[in-house]
DNA sequence: CTGTTAGCGCTTTCAC
DNA sequence: GTGAAAGCGCTAACAG
């Protein structure tokens, strides 16, 4: 049906052993033939069959990206620095959502060593224990992103999420709050419990005691929303909350306000990430801020460089730097 | 370096048809070998070469999704959609964006054809003769989303655009506005043009004149913002607008705002899409909503349908009907 | 039930 | 400079 290196072959009256190489560019090949072999290919419609080329040359110049919710605006822009990182590179991205659970990224691990991606680049949901024993002796190499794996021997690109635990309820402190509480996501998110332990460090260097137990549900609005209306119903109103993401911080100040309190008038929120939206002046978040497309381009860098030099098995790590971001959502008291 | 079928069919003394037939449960195989083969090639850590395996099927188990922008929250929805429904039936997306770029989108319809993609889904950027043009007498299947191609051979899912435009003006025109601006996105956008229409229609059924000469730039918040700046400054202040999507209207709102007016006391605001951010309380913004996910999924469906039965080439098509929302960015006058 | 064999479309030695 | 031929890992007739 299709046209392939045959067809031509035959047409211009050459081996096809020429055809593939005049249509790569061979040096051995006179310009005479590569001209007219070309324009041969070009009249017929010829569409190499990259998955032949594969088999041989061990290379699908994809990468799978692997990724928790593409519904939280987080993701989509990390994702668009790894394509857009990709393309410049003549690379395409499988992608693939786990929504959080593990045993889609199991199967999608598998789906994309079977597909022969060159690497892959995961930002996992909560575990890394399946993904690294997955790859162990495994030739495809593998950056993580949004998450710092245990694993010494592992690459990879994130944001410091300790400090930026640290830094927003430092920001808070500052501004002389002493009831803070915090909102997370994934009780085993590594990122979650990162920031967790910033808010908690922050806290002890100001000598203030954990008040409020912390909270778990998922990085939706609407966890955070209802863990915050929980928060307000069965304790002591904070003067603070910090929730684990913005996603989550959108629910939050959703229900502080639903429940006749205002932000940051009697309650301050503040978010991490800084998702676009935040920004919107109706919202004006105070978050601290990730450089979203960044980490996915850095990604997308050195996974092809893993690519092109598959003996150095060094793991590249990069971790970035959290932004403050002050908006309108916090207030001093 | 792997481990293929090969030397699990030395391991086990078999040849290696045999090997294929077992992992594939071919009825013609005792479950004795089946259990033995399957065991050995589970603790040789074989993982089969789908590569390999497409060069001879013709399938790959991919889908190709093409979209314009994965950073305005519209198409991450849709493209969730696609994705919930290929991974159930065993499909992996192979995800391209192409930054509302005809160039790109070129390259990535030549690269998904080479990549033997099964089947293509895409949001044309802007127009569709290349794509059409490409795919006359291909035999990759494609079916159009968020957009109705001219050409009636071609299958599609979209809601209908000229409806949303008509729906959203009425809606204004019945609570009394007679001055209505429209915020358009890319001038060239066939999605743009037919809201616009459905929007000039409604103003002429209520025999109201066009009084704003119709702006456009792109599908971003900043040219919602920049484009309603240049009308308030130059024109007399409409008492409504119409952005021709939400991600425009969160830009309207904010020029509005600004400039030193209220949404919705001295302008209302409507937008099109509802995006999950116009339901933030914050926001609340009036809209015209679209079954994102919805779209996705019978785009899924569709692409799979066509690629089972590859001899029947009637084309489908799905046009959804659109669902005002009202929340308080408009109000009467 | 299992083995033999051809071949998918392409790249790549090795000859000439 | 070009051709012949092997083979990537797998499936699918065709035998037996």
């Amino acid at each position: 049906m299709s046209v392939t290196i045959k067809d031509i072959a035959k047409a211009a009256n050459v081996s096809y052993a020429t055809v593939s190489r005049a249509l790569s560019d061979h040096p051995d090949i006179s310009e005479e033939t590569k001209k007219k072999i070309k324009k041969l290919a070009k009249d017929m419609g010829y569409t190499p069959n990259i998955i032949a080329r594969s088999l041989i040359t061990k290379a699908t110049k994809t990468i799978g990206l692997i990724i928790p919710d593409i519904t939280n605006p987080f993701f989509p822009e990390v994702a668009q620095g790894v394509e857009s990182h990709a393309y410049d590179n003549g690379y395409t991205v499988l992608l693939c959502t786990t929504n959080w659970q593990i045993e889609r990224e199991e199967r999608y691990l598998k789906a994309l060593k079977s597909k022969m991606v060159d690497g892959i680049i995961i930002a996992p949901a909560v575990d890394d224990s399946h993904i690294i024993s997955n790859f162990n002796g495994g030739d495809t190499p593998v950056v993580f992103v949004t998450y710092s794996p245990d694993d010494p021997d592992c690459s990879f690109v994130a944001t410091d999420d300790y400090k930026c635990g640290y830094m927003a309820t430092e920001y808070l402190l500052k501004l002389g709050h002493k009831n803070i509480a915090y909102i997370g996501g994934l009780e085993n998110s590594s990122s979650d419990r990162r920031r967790f332990e910033g808010y908690r460090e922050a806290l002890k260097s100001y000598g203030l005691p954990l008040r409020y137990s912390p909270m778990h549900g998922q990085f939706k609005q609407m966890s955070g929303y209802e863990l915050t209306k929980e928060l307000l119903i069965y304790n002591d109103i904070p003067t603070a909350i910090l929730a684990g993401n913005d996603v989550l911080a959108l629910g939050v100040i959703q229900a502080v306000e639903e429940f006749g309190l205002k932000v940051p008038d009697n309650v301050s929120v503040m978010g991490i990430d800084d998702i676009s939206f935040a920004s919107f002046d109706k919202i004006s978040l105070t978050t601290v801020a990730q450089p979203k497309v960044k980490i996915g381009q850095l990604a997308a860098e050195i996974i092809i460089q893993k690519i092109n030099s598959p003996q150095d098995k060094t793991p590249i790590k990069k971790i970035l730097e959290p932004r403050l971001i002050i908006r309108r959502t916090c207030r001093s008291i």
